[in-house]
DNA sequence: TCTTAATACTACCTTTTAGTAGTATTTAAT
DNA sequence: ATTAAATACTACTAAAAGGTAGTATTAAGA
């Protein structure tokens, strides 16, 4: 019941870079700072820069932004990029899909949660994230 | 997001183990019924065995059932069994542990679904699961 | 124009999870 | 005793996730 590693080291980066509030920062200096493998996290920007979450400007000097405002962007959207799937109908024990009509037998008790996890991560956006108090 | 492959089965057999109310289940008629691979269905029988949620008859006209009441067997510990961990102190970023001194940027956000979530596993037993309304 | 510092691409290796195969052991029924 | 039907054990294979290596491309700055 864990977000993947992929999935957590994008939040932690587009985070980061949303606190950077335009500054390009680059791909080494992320490493360091988010002590995240370099060449893993080159590969998940390349990615990010794909699905239009940030964009990318190459050569020296150059680096990522984001490509959008920090309040237009959900941690579902990033989420959902990275096949972290959380969906209203899905079923908790694997069993096809979940609903009222047709339900596996801990569906009941899963709805709330489930639920509440949904709004959470619709409703938070990356601006939410900002500030200096947290740990990177 | 999800509970592992592992994990869902384990529940789903010991939900349908708990719903035969004692009577002997074997291997066979679980994988046909719960449309589960023979072999990986046997292996996780096999350590559900050992870490004491059912008891296993061996020989001819053996098979599986509850090694206590239903009502004692919480849905929590089948996930702890599995490596399908959800700790209250559990950075859901995976920067270390997270507590209220200490946290990630998304703690804030994620403490209540968090709290839900645990306590509704916490509180699930193999009983609430009980009845004959249930996709298998 | 050359160098250097940056991103992008392709391919591979490692670890974990999921699933399979075959054989040994146990025990009730005949 | 023998057979048949069940669980247990050991070892392997396949797929997915996590991570690494090397090279190509881009563009600012000297």
């Amino acid at each position: 019941m864990e977000l993947s590693n992929t999935t957590q080291y994008a939040i932690r980066m587009l985070s980061y870079i949303a606190n950077s509030h335009g500054k390009l920062q680059n791909a080494k200096e992320l490493s360091t700072i988010l002590t995240i493998p370099y060449k893993f996290l080159t590969k998940i920007l390349t990615q990010l820069v794909k699905s239009e979450f940030i964009i990318s400007i190459r050569g020296r000097e150059g680096g990522y932004k984001l490509a959008k405002p920090a309040s237009e962007i959900m941690v579902l959207d990033i989420l959902n990029q990275f096949g972290d799937i959380v969906k209203e109908n899905q079923c908790i024990l694997g069993i096809g899909t979940c609903d009222s009509e047709n339900k596996c037998s801990l569906h009941d008790q899963w709805v709330i949660p489930k639920e509440m996890m949904i709004k959470m991560f619709a409703q938070t956006s990356l601006e939410n994230l900002e500030g200096d108090e947290f740990k990177i």
